[in-house]
DNA sequence: TTTGACAAACCGACCGGTCGGTATGTAACT
DNA sequence: AGTTACATACCGACCGGTCGGTTTGTCAAA
C-alpha cells in the first residue's frame, strides 16, 4: 500500500508537501474525526481531483501526515542529542528539542492526536504503537549508556524509567496545549525532570533513595 | 445546563442516565467529533425523538457526560482518601482508586478524551480547565499537608509537584490505554510514584517507606 | 369509579447540509 | 502521444437537528 516515497520526481512534489503541512495542522487544532476534507483541501487552495491524485484517502492521509511528522520530530530530537556528549545530557537535550518543536511547530500536535484517535482502531493501532516504543527504545538505550557512563544509578529500571520519562512528558504537553497553548512547556517539562532527575543520578552528597523493583 | 435538576418526580430519569451512560461510553471510545448521535441513540434502543426531549444538543450532552463523569471519578478519589490518615497516604491511595476506576469502567476515559477535544473550542476550554486545576488544588493541598506532617520535605514546590502528578499520570493513563488497554496502569503509575517519591518524600524514616497496598 | 384534561415521555419520518469518495475532462510537460 | 497534475461536477450515505403525532402516567372533577 501507501505512496509513499514514490520515487518519481514529479513536478507535483511541492502540491504533496502542502497537502501534508495543510492536513498536519488541521489534524493537530480538530483531530481526525473532527477534521474534513474539504477543509484541507480548501486550505491548499487545491481541489478535490488534486486531493485524490496525491492520496487514496482519508486515512492513507492521516497515515502519512503521522509517519511524516513523527521523523522529522525524531530528526529534531537526533540532531539535538548530537550536540551532546554524555549520554544523560543527550537525554535532557532532546527533550529540550522535542519543547522546541511543540512550541515551534502548531502541527507537531498532530502525531500524538494521531496516536491516539488511531490507535483506538485495532487495524491500525500497530502501525501506531512503535510511535511509543522507538521512543521507549531510545530512551532505554541513552539510560542505559548513562549507567555505563557513571551518570545514573545502575539498580534503576532503565526500561521502566524510560517508559515512564515518555509517558509523563505527553501528558504533561497535552496538559500545558490545554492550559497554556504550550507556552509553558518547557517550564513544565524540567520540573518533571527536576522530580525524576534525582531519583535515577547518581548523587555525591545526597542520600540513595530506595531501589526500585 | 437548564433542564439539569429535574425534579424527582420525572420517569424518566433513568431513560436520561442510559443515554448519559451509552453516550459516555461511545465518546469514550471514539471521542466527541468521531461519535455520532445516531449510534449513541441506538445503543440505547431509543430513537431521536426521545434523545433531544432529554437533551438540547450533542454539545449539551457531551458537556454532561464530561461534569458527570467528573464527578464519579473525585467521589471515588475523595472516597479512597478517606481511607487512609496521612496526606500522602490520601495522595497514592486517590492514585490507585483513580487507577480502579480506569480499569474497571472504560467509560471513565470519556472525561479526558472529552476535555482534550472539547478544550479545543475557546468557549467551551473555560470550562475544561477546571477539571485539571481540580486536580491540581487537591494533591497541592494533600502535599503541603504531608508536608506538615513532616512526610514530605519542605523544600518542595508543592504547585509544581502536583501539576507534575496529574498531567504525567494522564499521559500514562493514555499510553497504557494504547498498549494494553488499561491492563498494566497500575504498574506504570506506581513506577511514576516510585520515581518521585524518594525527591519529595523526608528521608529521615528508618522505617521501608512505601507503603503501597 | 369513571372520565377527561394535561403534561411528560417517546416515536419516526423528514430536513438541509456535509461527509468521504468517484468519474470525467483537460492543460501542460515529456 | 502519453503521462502527469490538476479542475469540475457529481454521488449516495450520513450528519445533527426538527417536527407533528402517539403513548403513558397523574390527578382532579364528576
Amino acid at each position: 500500500m501507501a505512496t509513499a516515497a514514490a520515487p518519481v520526481r514529479g513536478r507535483g512534489e511541492g502540491t504533496r508537501r502542502c497537502i501534508l503541512d495543510e492536513a498536519a495542522l488541521a489534524f493537530a487544532r480538530t483531530g481526525y474525526a473532527g477534521t474534513s476534507l474539504n477543509d484541507v483541501i480548501a486550505a491548499t487552495g487545491l481541489t478535490k481531483g488534486a486531493f485524490y491524485f496525491h492520496f487514496p484517502s482519508k486515512e492513507a492521509l492521516a497515515l502519512e501526515v503521522f509517519s511524516s511528522k513523527q521523523q522529522e520530530w525524531a530528526a529534531k530530537a537526533v540532531e539535538a542529542a548530537g550536540r551532546k556528549e554524555s549520554a544523560l545530557d543527550k537525554l535532557i537535550e532532546m527533550m529540550h528539542a522535542t519543547c522546541d518543536l511543540h512550541e515551534t511547530d502548531p502541527a507537531a500536535r498532530a502525531v500524538a492526536r494521531l496516536c491516539w484517535e488511531l490507535g483506538e482502531d485495532p487495524e491500525l493501532a500497530p502501525q501506531m504503537k512503535p510511535f511509543l516504543t522507538n521512543w521507549f527504545d531510545i530512551l532505554e538505550d541513552l539510560l542505559r549508556a548513562a549507567q555505563k557512563e557513571g551518570d545514573v544509578r545502575k539498580d534503576v529500571d532503565a526500561r521502566a524509567v524510560a517508559e515512564v520519562c515518555v509517558a509523563s512528558f505527553i501528558g504533561i504537553s497535552d496538559v500545558s496545549h490545554l492550559l497554556s497553548g504550550n507556552m509553558d512547556l518547557r517550564q513544565r517539562a524540567e520540573q518533571l525532570m527536576d522530580l525524576i532527575l534525582p531519583t535515577i543520578r547518581v548523587q555525591n552528597n545526597r542520600r540513595a533513595p530506595a531501589p526500585m523493583t
